[in-house]
DNA sequence: CCGACTTTGTGCGCGTGTTCACAAGGGCTT
DNA sequence: AAGCCCTTGTGAACACGCGCACAAAGTCGG
């Protein structure tokens, strides 16, 4: 489920505040759900609640962790080390839940060698070892629209089974690969929808287009 | 609808290529998305269609456009100019679209004052004045966590109704302001447990644990 | 001008995910 | 030890979105 790391980040917050056990109410509403959506969720992976009382915060946490196979550690690689790749590159919340950054890939020569957050960032040419090298399973695209798809392809190639694509368009994978996209420019198309829906929807515009139309 | 925007990138490729007129097919295919459900879509925002031949693609391209609020220009404060304050104020997608950033805020002294595409970081003391001074409606936070809450409530206060955030946590905000979350980690851990499945579940943790338990 | 073909627009059934409401179950107090 | 109270876990209704399949409608060739 993908409310998953949602319930996981707000049991962080109340195991540092020292709280022991939780209720599905107080839970939910830290996670922004409803109650009854919550203990299925959790229900599904197990019953580690106690009737009367709620959950074991630590214990949850572990269970969760688990779930999700933020036990083991995965190695991801970062392709293009533009403004976004050195954003991602040094973003701390990765690391700290089991996300190892394991190699940072440009085909840039003047970036090629710089060293981000520890690591040096090594040439696209060198894709196919690099990532076997690394056992890295997880990539994370934040290339030109153009560079998308053949790098997608060369890093599936290469044994890569998830994708993460910041690149807005829609890539073609093989079955038993996951791609995942963030499109920062289609969140504010939405927000820019829902703002105008509020301001009276599309209608000013739409009477000047028939307006100008019509006069003729 | 969420697909607006990805019929419409869909749609610009293929006005760019000199297509005039695309059939639902061939736009699902180029959006990934089922054909019927494209012209259920489409069809909600009124008959845009001739039978027999498809969608007039630069015709479309406006209808939706007018729909989502991009005729319109939107004026964007970007709070926050960390490195991923930096990489969102340089993306080129965001202009590209009738988004204008307006304003970039800090609350660190040595970020403010400084120039990032060819804006002038402003200090969060002036929030309020420089939001309704550029008649700013939407805001992105590139905060850190603990700052997001205060921070979303100030530039609320001062008129703005559509967030995009970025810091993960969950915002609480009043009726009729719109937040859309962009979260990096959740994304990465939603990739591991889908990586984890195909690896044969959890199971081996699961049972070092119990072994290790039961050991006792 | 007509018929065959193409493509839109949509009615309908289905599966999934959500929520309500309650019974089962465990702790706490007396 | 017994009853009360609280919270989990879940059965069942509900709502929603998806996709199939088809009729309506418009184009194009003859």
């Amino acid at each position: 489920m993908a409310r998953l790391p949602v319930y996981l980040r707000a049991l962080h917050v109340l195991a540092e505040r020292g709280v022991a056990t939780v209720s599905s109410e107080e839970l939910a509403a830290a996670a922004g759900v409803n109650s009854a959506k919550l203990r299925k969720d959790l229900s599904h992976l197990g019953s580690y609640g106690t009737r009367g009382v709620g959950y074991e915060v630590e214990y949850l946490v572990y269970q969760i962790s688990r779930e999700l196979g933020l036990t083991q550690d995965w190695a991801v690689a970062i392709v293009g080390i533009g403004n976004l790749g050195r954003a991602l590159a040094g973003y701390g919340g990765f690391a700290s839940r089991g996300f190892r950054m394991a190699a940072l890939l440009d085909a840039e020569p003047g970036i090629v060698g710089e060293v981000i957050a520890g690591l040096t960032v090594e040439h696209i040419d060198d894709l196919e070892t690099v990532i076997k090298d690394n056992g890295i399973s997880i990539a994370v695209l934040a290339v030109p629209a153009a560079a998308a798809q053949p790098v997608c392809d060369r890093v599936v190639t290469s044994g890569v089974t998830s994708i993460l694509n910041f690149a807005p368009v829609v890539l073609s994978v093989p079955d038993g690969v996951d791609v995942r996209k963030v499109d920062l420019s289609i969140e504010l198309q939405i927000l820019a929808f829902h703002e105008q829906r509020k301001a009276g929807g599309p209608s000013g515009v739409e009477e000047e287009y028939l307006e100008a139309v019509e006069g003729q």
